[in-house]
RNA sequence: GCCGAUGUAGCUCAGUUGGUCAGAGCAGCUGAUUUGUAAUCAGCUGGUCGGGGGUUCGAAUCCCUCCCUCGGCUCCA
């Protein structure tokens, strides 16, 4: 006998050998009936293994994201039966959960496959899953699966296996299918009941551009149809709000063949959206103490030669443009802060001076490779909110509690109310891969999390993903339909003040290298943009819209005292539209719902008459009727209770 | 850059096996209408069917090639 211990720390004594779908029958039926896998002594396992020694055990459903993994881990085995069926003697690479589904790369030999073929895919992968067939674990040797996957002539496998050491090794078996696999896996397959393929790619095996292409497919599955309906009709949702659309719809950006792939152009709509939340963030940097600098959008050659960005990213960058008589050699400014180190070196600086935060929109020039290029969120030119901050060691902290404070008052601001942060140190058993003191390194990562720590931020630290030059701390928002996005990110580099040979005259009167601070709250201006427009549907909040009410006289008769209300309303400083449209009512409501205005004025004979307005807001309807003050009041309140830093 | 898909008026899309197939709705223009909370009516103007080759008596439709876009891969200071 063995004592299982549950999460409550209870204790049950069950035969040796028992399995967790045991454990769960032996709690209730309903609970045996959900399980899809367990965590047993830490370790993830199937719901079928026997469990031969006393253990802690945690059960996992598909409320679990364990649950969720397993299942999807397991959907992708199915596929691939199904995928055999149709087409025996194809090859498979590697099929693994991930955040939403799963997927397989295959090498389909001779056939080809597109995603007409998905629908009979779904529907035999549904008829596999309902023979109920179970997962079974096998433990081989190195030989057993090195023969197993010679006689199928699946070199992929063979390679994988070759990479395994022996003693490690296991197969799963599932219905006429037998893959080479960690596991764990479902107990059977009949808790799989909604099936969708989403899309098809090529994928290079193991990700190496220089090796074979095989075809990935894409999949999700779920234990209910509701949820795969719900779970489309969010992708719909995703569809319907996606920047490209909505920023061709409200007319803010556009993209143009002459002009070049991937360099937006900013319409007056998305223009002026920008230039507010530039003049807002301006604004909170003020306030924070940051000197605003510009720089040109082109530098010599030799200042990214001396910041080592040339060496490292040359191959990322345009092509260097030449001087016709001198042949000096300039870049297309990759990024700031080599210009930023150079206004920090035009004089000699007193430890009393720091920190300097220099801010600049600083627009630059980056060449992405044509495939990766989308909407605005990975284009070849756009505008970071970056600032650099020259301080010494000792104010790291302070300067990442103040730069934490921005940040979250951006998100507050914006709604953004979900977010996690991450924090990349460096890796603890490489350090000789970075740049800097040891002394330096340790100060930076503890100031860094205890300023998270002391701002409450949910944090996730991750070791080994520091930049050479210094750690870092980045922050990704969960928008309005649950998809993660970096934003914001602050990062400490002991580089190029080395480079640059930057320095302060301590109170030593010895000289001393300063800590430069790299940080971008937005990220960039284009992908920030992006953004926000999915994150609100194209909604924007009434202080950043670029339209924030719409004048809709009832018919020409009323063009007049439209006009009155417009002027008044303009030197109140709400941006205020007319429709001076020759079209019925209900058409101007019609449009103006579209474009988003948050507010819709109508004004007919009645308004008119008694000199106030009627007000009807964007997805809500009608307000009545009110007095031109009292409507500028109520915008003023709304706007300034967003904005108060 | 690589694999796959796609590309028809400003926008969203129809176009059967190559043969009045250059279309519709919206937008735009003109006129009528003078309108009360999500589309007033009528008429008109828009396109060398992504570019360039080729096959054919005949190509939006078939073939080749290049380009953009989309989905991925690789990359991302």
């Amino acid at each position: 006998m063995i004592n299982i211990t549950l999460p409550d720390n209870s204790v049950r004594i069950y035969p040796k050998g028992t399995t967790s779908l045991e454990v769960a029958k032996s709690i209730s039926e309903g609970l045996a009936r959900n399980v899809l896998s367990a965590k047993v002594n830490g370790e993830v396992w199937d719901a079928l293994r026997p469990i031969n020694s006393d253990a802690t055990i945690k059960l996992f459903t598909w409320e679990d994201a364990e649950g969720k993994a397993t299942m999807w881990h397991s959907s992708a085995h199915l596929m691939a039966e199904a995928i055999e069926f149709f087409y025996p003697g194809v090859k498979f690479g590697i099929g693994p959960n991930i955040e939403n589904g799963f997927y397989y790369d295959i090498d389909f030999v001779d056939y080809t496959i597109s995603s007409d073929d998905f629908k009979k895919i779904e529907t035999k992968m549904l008829e596999i899953a309902q023979k109920k067939n179970q997962f079974i674990r096998k433990e081989v040797s190195k030989t057993e699966a090195l023969d197993y996957f010679t006689k199928k002539n699946d070199t992929y496998k063979l390679e994988l296996i070759s990479d395994l050491e022996d003693g490690t090794i296991s197969l799963y078996e599932s219905g006429n299918f037998v893959d080479l696999c960690r596991g764990p896996h479902l107990a059977d397959t009949s808790s799989i009941k909604a099936i969708k393929l989403l899309s098809i790619a090529g994928a290079y095996w193991r990700g190496d551009e220089k090796r074979k292409q095989l075809t990935r497919i894409y999949g999700i599955t779920f234990p209910k149809q509701k949820e795969l309906t719900e779970y489309l009709a969010m992708l719909e949702e995703a569809k319907k709000r996606d920047h490209r659309k909505l920023g061709k719809e409200l007319e803010l950006f556009a993209f143009s063949q002459k002009v070049g792939m991937g360099l937006p152009l900013w319409l007056p709509k998305g223009a002026d959206l920008r230039m507010r939340l530039e003049e807002f963030l301006k604004k909170v940097q003020k306030k924070a103490g940051y000197l605003q600098v510009m720089t040109p959008h082109i530098g010599n050659k030799e200042l990214y030669v001396t910041s080592g960005h040339y060496e490292k990213y040359g191959k990322d960058s345009f092509q260097p443009i030449k001087t016709p008589e001198e042949g000096e050699e300039f870049l297309l400014k990759p990024m700031n802060c080599p210009h930023h180190c150079e206004i920090y070196n035009i004089k000699p600086h007193s430890y009393k001076d720091l920190p300097i935060r220099l801010a600049e929109f600083g627009t630059v020039y980056r060449y992405e490779q044509s495939g990766e290029l989308h909407g605005l969120t990975r284009v070849r030119g756009f505008t970071q909110d970056d600032a650099h901050i020259f301080c010494r060691p000792d104010q790291v902290k302070e300067e990442f509690l103040s730069v934490i404070d921005i940040v979250l008052y951006i998100f507050k601001t914006l709604d953004f109310k979900d977010f996690v942060t991450q924090i990349s140190l460096r890796d603890p058993n490489n350090k000789e891969k970075y740049i800097g003191s040891d002394e330096n390194w340790e100060k930076a990562e503890n100031a860094i999390k205890e300023a998270a720590t002391e701002k409450g931020l949910k944090t996730v630290v991750v070791e080994g993903e520091a930049a050479f030059y210094g750690p870092k701390l980045d922050f990704i928002v969960k928008d309005a339909i649950g998809r993660n996005w970096q934003l914001g990110t602050i990062q400490v580099d002991y580089n190029l003040p080395e480079r640059f040979e930057l320095e302060y005259t301590g109170s030593d009167n010895q000289k001393h290298r300063p800590v430069m601070i790299h940080r971008a709250p937005f990220g960039s201006m284009e992908r920030f943009v992006a953004v926000l427009l999915e994150h609100c549907a194209g909604k924007f909040p009434l202080w950043l819209t670029p339209v924030q009410a719409i004048l809709l006289p009832i018919s020409e008769k009323y063009m007049e005292y439209s006009k009155k209300v417009l002027h008044l309303l303009n030197i109140s400083d709400i941006r205020t539209e007319i429709d001076e449209r020759n079209e019925k009512t209900g058409k101007k409501i019609r449009d103006a719902e579209l474009q988003r205005i948050p507010y819709m004025i109508i004004l007919g004979e009645k308004e008119e008459a008694e000199g106030n307005i009627s007000i009807r807001k964007q997805g809500e309807g009608d307000l009545g009727t009110f007095t031109i003050e009292e409507f500028v009041k109520m915008i003023n309140i709304e706007v300034n209770n967003l904005i108060e830093f």
